[in-house]
DNA sequence: CTGAAAGCGCTAACAG
DNA sequence: CTGTTAGCGCTTTCAG
């Protein structure tokens, strides 16, 4: 393995000089800088990572933090890895892929911020109220959140547009008739956790039945298809008319297509489906196809490394806060209500 | 920050007595462990990574290579990658996302390679012919693939057990009475691209049908809903007698399943599905929910970063290979099939 | 435009 | 059982 120090000898120049060829932070003359490339050529010399890392006190690794327990990564969240992932090795970044336990260890992550391994942090899964926020900017490390907390002043996040979301899934099948929507959220312990993407779409159902002059059912489900079934029962235990429902649960969107089916209510003549937050291949899979609101996947992972970098290598104290839309995918699990009863046209 | 120096001299040693306690690689005793300990407490101490790896030329950064192309990760990939990353987590290390370049790109690796930024690596997606194996070799980082090449003389991966699994689902149709399975893989130019699952799996297929004195039907899919209703129609078309369909495609296992609704054929009742190398959170998606052999999923990325981890820190040079089997979770796709056929008995 | 040299914070001989 | 010290390979002043 080459170092700097075979390359300065060969070019007859000084390790400083190659250095500086390396990082550009001084100006070099042709004539030298082809010499010290040339002999970087021969001797196929690769700047050493972590001696580059000692010295310059920036090691270009990237932390993504992300609690791993439950059931591994959905397809959403695995966009949000993968596009960080891409994002960061475009820019000349490594990023690691770091397991934080779920929510009490403030101390790993503590320890985590002082071995000065990550120049920076991407955060995912951040709830409401989350005190690893507080605990990585302590520890003085750049952070930027995919997600957000409720109060967000002074930090930078890129997420979803939730309320944007609902709002247009709603507009999307108040538009074609309907006036019955259930909306299936997560589980009422997802809720009470303060789960961001659960308590805002929530809220802006209500917003947005009310503005329409519409009643805001909503139903909890847990994250499994099983979770679906019972809910969808529930849903038309609740609303015996319902011809629509809108699911904020990618797991449970399945089980509720299946008690649809089961219950001899055809999608999308009985009953509409729109799945909200939901990746393309999710949609794809359920027949009939869902109508969804495409989440942006893989752009906002690459959003939230972009603009830490950018932090990072640039200017200064930039905030980056940044809301995504989802876009309206209109696939077979929708239609305009049939007139089932007379009084719902 | 506080560094060693620190330490040391708050404690009224070494730096090398520091160094010591902290690694452990010579004995220290019982009084001086303690002043150091209390010192390291009372300035809340972290070593720093990039020194740490640049004097003992170990990073302590294990590399996860994945081709990142295409339509992202599915559900058993990223179970390898989070199965992964916890275990390097748990030993110590970090686990680096590094998407490389499908193909052509052995400059690349070769660079990164040469970086010294990795103590070793995990080779993801390998196809029976890799030159990235060979490229890595050269470059004299240690690896462990998931999956395998053709010829793995000296190489150390963990791999699906194909042979088994296929073997397994099988004997499972036949034994409830199956005697026409079509088996549905990946497309053709997979194939020709030289995937080992699905060469692999195609070859046991063969094996096993003609073992039980059955003709071996297969026909390719594309990777997606659309393409399973296809290949449907077109084992249909081949075998109209069909009771049963192996699927080795993840995503075109939805498209047979509702193409075959779309039929008027009932799963399990009229047709038989079986899903190969599925997790299991898919495998409940579906309407029903597909028996399936279940991939081995996070246990794989476990047990190859645990393998480079002993390779690593360990003795020497031991080759681990290793074979997963799938396991045969039986759901509600499969039954006994239904004598539609007088000669079918 | 280029060189010399002082570290970055730690590990691992070597010496006791 | 502990201390001294020479690096690891690079960046970055400070000098010219």
């Amino acid at each position: 393995m080459a170092t700097m120090q075979d390359v300065a000898r060969l070019a007859q120049v000084s390790v400083s000089t190659v250095s500086y060829v390396l990082t550009g932070a001084r100006p070099i003359s042709q004539g030298t800088r082809a010499k010290v490339l040339a002999a970087m050529a021969q001797l196929d010399y690769q700047p050493n990572a972590m001696a580059r890392g000692l010295a310059s006190r920036r090691s270009r690794i990237l932390g993504l933090l992300l609690p791993m327990d439950e059931r591994g990564l959905g397809a959403t969240e695995t966009a949000f890895v993968t596009g960080a992932a891409a994002a960061a090795s475009a820019v000349g970044y490594h990023l690691v892929l770091s397991p934080v336990g779920g929510g009490g260890d403030l101390d790993g992550l503590r320890r985590l911020a002082s071995q000065r391994m990550f120049d920076g942090v991407v955060l995912m899964e951040v709830q409401l109220a989350d005190e690893r926020v507080g605990a990585l900017q302590q520890a003085g490390v750049p952070l930027v959140l995919i997600g957000r907390t409720g109060d967000t002043a002074g930090l930078s996040y890129v997420d979803i547009d939730f309320e944007q979301t609902v709002r247009e899934a709603v507009a999307y099948l108040v538009g074609l008739g309907h006036r019955q929507i259930v909306y299936v959220n997560h589980s009422a312990e997802t809720l009470a956790s303060g789960y961001g993407p659960a308590l805002r779409t929530r809220d802006a159902f209500v917003t947005a039945m009310t503005g329409h002059g519409l009643e805001p059912v909503m139903i909890p489900a847990q994250d499994s298809a099983a979770g679906g079934r019972a809910a969808l029962a529930a849903a038309i235990t609740r609303t015996p008319g319902l011809t629509a429902v809108l699911a904020m649960n990618e797991t449970a969107v399945f089980g509720i297509l299946g008690e649809l089916t089961g219950r001899g209510l055809a999608v999308p003549d009985d009953v509409s489906v729109v799945s909200m937050v939901t990746s393309p291949q999710v949609a794809e899979l359920a027949t009939p196809a869902l109508t969804a609101m495409t989440s942006p996947g893989s752009a906002l992972g690459r959003i939230a490394v972009e603009a830490l970098v950018r932090h990072l290598d640039g200017a200064g104290d930039e905030r980056h806060q940044q809301l995504l839309p989802c876009a309206l995918e209109i696939r077979g699990s929708t239609a305009a209500p049939r007139s089932r009863h007379p009084d719902g046209g």
